[in-house]
DNA sequence: CTGAAAGCGCTTACAG
DNA sequence: CTGAAAGCGCTTACAG
């Protein structure tokens, strides 16, 4: 007989039982062992370590979960819009390090946009019995969440709320930022002001027109159709959008609704040569905005503090609140580096 | 008796045998049912799905795989530098769709290159019985890997090799890129061309150093210790850095060996008005590279032909692949975008 | 302080 | 085509 452990050549794992036979002892005395129940004598403890090592072995935490009271997997599932977005990840980070501190890790996934892969996702993570959700929204009817939550899956929302709000939610202060961005063009005398954004159809995105269209009323600009194009996806898509909107010639300045859309109307500025006429301010921060020449001004959010947030509202739940779904606001905040100030 | 099924409210999850009950039938026909076994007939299908319907159950994945033959939690590990960074965050989009096509979750963590995280969050996946882990490591030893490779979870590494070579792995080509890089800024006629780079300990930093200096060194350049700077970790200590060099004075070109390090050295250049005399390359893309002025020139990855490459190499291996390691390498190429070719 | 029996929710192996 | 028994690797509930 030769032994067949080659480099990559398998063997089975090997099992409580193996580690209990080994030490001489029960299975329950090695259980005892690795999940620090101070009541074992020195010395078995002693061998039962000895064994362990010996044989590689490693607790299976998926069964012990199956036959465990609470039932905790501890892992917890994060639905993104996008993992590799800078803002999706800044959050996505927030809630790893968040839940790291609770020994739980963190089933990650993007959505696009689709809200079938939003029910899909949910529930494949469901099946593989997460402690709890946190959701970066797409649909429109998330009543499907209340059946889980009834069945001991906690769910929070990050960055958009349920619709219904059948679950707590994190969310910036869309509608105030997006005011502010379009007061802070107004301040330049500007008066022919472009929104530039993303669907609709998303809430933030409405929220954010929403804020543009109070400025304008606010300051008595009559809105003008032709200077709002929506249903942007893109850096590319909101390039070539922003370079068509700019040959109509006659716009002062633009909002543009997040990250990419921004980076797309950077460059569109630079490549028509407009950058020290037409005036922007962004939401969201980008990189290198303090680099680019003029700077960048935006509506900072803060994605780690929603990550935060949300991270520890969802422990909150999978400790036992029960109180009505609770909605947290975190502020933004207006980042002046030349882009939104250019005088007229 | 009041019904206590409140909105946040408790109840439990059904099982399999609650929805055998409701319909009927035995447990094993329900199994069958949603494990689309075509034997059974239409009648008890039909009558099953009603029933599941009707309690909300959904099967549990981490029992069933417990019990399954081939023990496949259908999740994999993903351990990356830090999941919010730019580079990490595109390799995990990449392995994310790569093993959605598979049926497969990714449970991602970050690393921040400390080598006992590395082999701790290791130890945690393969409690949770990952099928497999594609690791961005840190470590600079990877012997720990054998016996549980042996033990049946597949390992591959990404961006930088293992050590010794114990699995397979996944790497840019870090080397020919710095030559060229340096090449490329000595062909503008520079002599005084500094390194500014990342803790040297890190594999990849090494790499990269090393193409520097055989660039130099074909060039007949003597190598000069004050243009070289370790040790850089993030933008503001890279721009720091730059500062300081470029106060010196003599420095005519930088090569910069990843992307913070990149984004901190443009905010130094522009900071000191520099930016159209001191040459830039950088290893790594960066946002908005082309955008800013002049244009960053840099030596591209591909970390999502990077993930994608590991992940299947990986599902390679869980499917039984038990060939030798292999190494297999991801060219880089250069973008030329105006700073690293300004006249001298 | 220790361990044998039962059971978590499923699938396997088998009998009908 | 269908289902009862056994078992995956653990923890619970209990007896000693």
């Amino acid at each position: 007989m030769t032994e067949h452990a080659g480099t990559l050549g398998r063997r089975e794992r090997a099992t409580m039982r193996d580690v209990a036979a080994l030490a001489g002892v029960g299975v329950k005395t090695v259980s005892r062992v690795f999940n620090d129940v101070p009541t074992v004598a020195p010395e078995l403890v002693e061998r039962v370590r000895a064994a362990a090592e010996k044989l590689g072995y490693r607790p299976n935490l998926t069964a012990a979960s199956l036959r465990r009271a609470d039932r905790r997997t501890h892992t917890i599932g994060l639905l993104l819009e996008d993992v590799s977005n800078p803002y999706s990840s800044a959050l996505h980070r927030a809630v790893e390090d968040y839940a790291r501190e609770h020994n739980t890790f963190v089933l990650a996934a993007s959505l696009d946009d689709d809200p079938q892969r939003e029910r899909e996702l949910a529930r494949q993570l469901i099946d593989r019995r997460v402690d709890g959700i946190i959701v970066m929204p797409v649909g429109k009817d998330h009543r499907y969440v209340v059946g889980e939550q009834q069945a001991g899956t906690s769910f929070v929302f990050v960055d958009r709320l349920a619709t219904p709000l059948v679950a707590d939610a994190v969310i910036a202060d869309n509608v105030a930022g997006a005011r502010r961005a379009t007061e802070h063009l107004l301040a330049t005398g500007r008066r022919r002001i472009a929104y530039v954004g993303d669907d609709l159809a998303i809430p933030t995105a409405e929220q954010r027109f929403l804020g543009y269209g109070q400025a304008l009323a606010s300051a008595g600009v009559q809105p003008d159709p032709d200077l709002v194009v929506h249903g942007l996806r893109t850096a590319e898509q909101a390039r070539t959008a922003v370079i068509e909107l700019l040959r109509t010639g006659g716009v002062q300045g633009l909002f543009t609704s997040q990250n990419l859309v921004t980076i797309g109307a950077v460059e569109a500025l630079h490549e028509l040569g407009l950058q020290y006429q037409v005036a922007l301010v962004g939401f969201d921060e980008i990189p290198l905005a303090a680099v680019v020449q003029p700077g960048v001004s935006v509506i900072a959010q803060d994605p780690a503090a929603l990550g935060r947030a949300a991270a520890r509202r969802l422990f909150e739940r999978m400790a036992g609140d029960t109180g009505p779904p609770a909605v947290e606001t975190i502020p933004t905040r207006l980042v002046v580096r030349g882009s939104g100030e250019l005088p007229l």
